[in-house]
DNA sequence: GTATGTTTGAAACAGATGTTTGAATTAAGT
DNA sequence: ACTTAATTCAAACATCTGTTTCAAACATAC
């Protein structure tokens, strides 16, 4: 009811917004107007238009690192020396994001088309930030395929950990159009879990190709 | 000299700009600054900023989807009854790409910068635009890949097309910054062609995972 | 060379944007 | 209860946006 609830009504609904138009198509105020608080509660309570972008990412970013890293730790305990396949790996990034977004349907493709942005974007204050949020979980996933893929050249396995990237990001970010498109074409319904369902082995067959 | 010259002294400015910034974040000022002309040259010749982006695209993707129709045209002439395999398939896809973009060699990170950005940025007048015109190309190249995933789901197979188009859009945009990191850290150099041998394998592979 | 249609140019327009202000209201501390 | 700090609110601000206007420059045809 007092500070807490106006931030928090804000997020979802710029977090909501965000999904539906993209960061630069979404105004302040239809967020404040979503939200049903002043226009001036954004500037108070997060400073800027870009913090509060931020601030949407990291309120995903926070708990899905912590949740990913919490079972990689829990594996690597009950399991020393042992070795995660392609399969575990994903399957791990698939429940931390999942279990991060679960009771909101647009989380998700949220964080999704954020890292894309921030990506393809060469600079901006997007990429630095997440570059500074995201370093840690970036390695660590990036020395679990290490392991998983021992035969592959460094410089493939890094190209091909951008194409598994990529593949995610583009679809993830997008998936609710995909999947009206679907619903349309195709006469049936996909929930975001056959999506991921779907999406698991086509990375992990694309990453040990050959 | 004076008309064509002026409109295509835009195209060319907003193509590049626009990869580097997106479309809501460049403004018709900073695109008419880069080309040299006027500002109402943008209205006068293209009627609207929506218009402007569309003729970005329809100049890239005119000649690709011709260049690729022919050469499907041509192999069908010469095979009849002939099933393309995956890996061909991929191949003209790349030789239509890079066929048109030569001679500029950052074209076709651009033009991939542009597509992602079409697919992630809100621009829902892009994607009704894109589908309007480029649906026969799109359906020849799905139905392609039907023949060559003939045990494969149509959902299925629908998602693994937008798996593989995320995995090159993806990459191929952002392909000079990634290619920095190589360098950096693998002290290799990848060209572009490297890049694409990378690429494919992966999306075949995937496509006809399990 | 004059008339006609096309293209450019500088300026203004109408509206939306993110941000700031300062008073009014609410909550918290003592 | 009184003070103090935190929060909300309506309004204004400055700036940027895409678009329009209309006269000047240009090319073209007769």
């Amino acid at each position: 009811m007092t500070q807490n609830d106006t931030v928090t009504r804000i997020l979802d609904a710029a977090q909501e917004l965000f999904a539906e138009q993209g960061f630069a198509e979404t105004s302040l105020r239809s967020i404040t107007a979503k939200a049903g608080v002043n226009l001036a509660a954004v500037n108070y309570h997060f400073g800027s238009k870009k913090e509060l972008i931020q601030a949407v990412f990291a309120r995903f970013l926070g708990p899905f690192g912590k949740m990913l890293e919490a079972s990689v730790d829990q594996y690597e305990q009950q399991n020393p020396e042992g070795i995660l396949t392609v399969e575990e790996i994903l399957r791990f990034v698939a429940r931390a994001l999942t279990g991060v977004s679960e009771g909101d349907r647009h989380k998700l493709a949220i964080f999704m088309r954020l890292a894309g942005l921030a990506y393809n974007q060469g600079q901006g204050h997007l990429r630095k930030f997440l570059q500074s949020e995201y370093r840690g979980v970036f390695f660590r996933l990036m020395g679990l395929i290490a392991k998983a893929t021992p035969d592959l050249q460094p410089v493939e396995r890094f190209w091909r950990f951008h194409f598994m990237l990529g593949a995610a990001a583009f679809t993830l970010s997008s998936m609710e159009h995909l999947r009206a498109i679907v619903e349309h074409d195709f006469d049936t319904t996909c929930t975001e879990g056959d999506v991921i369902g779907f999406l698991m082995p086509f990375l992990a067959a694309g990453i040990r190709a050959k």
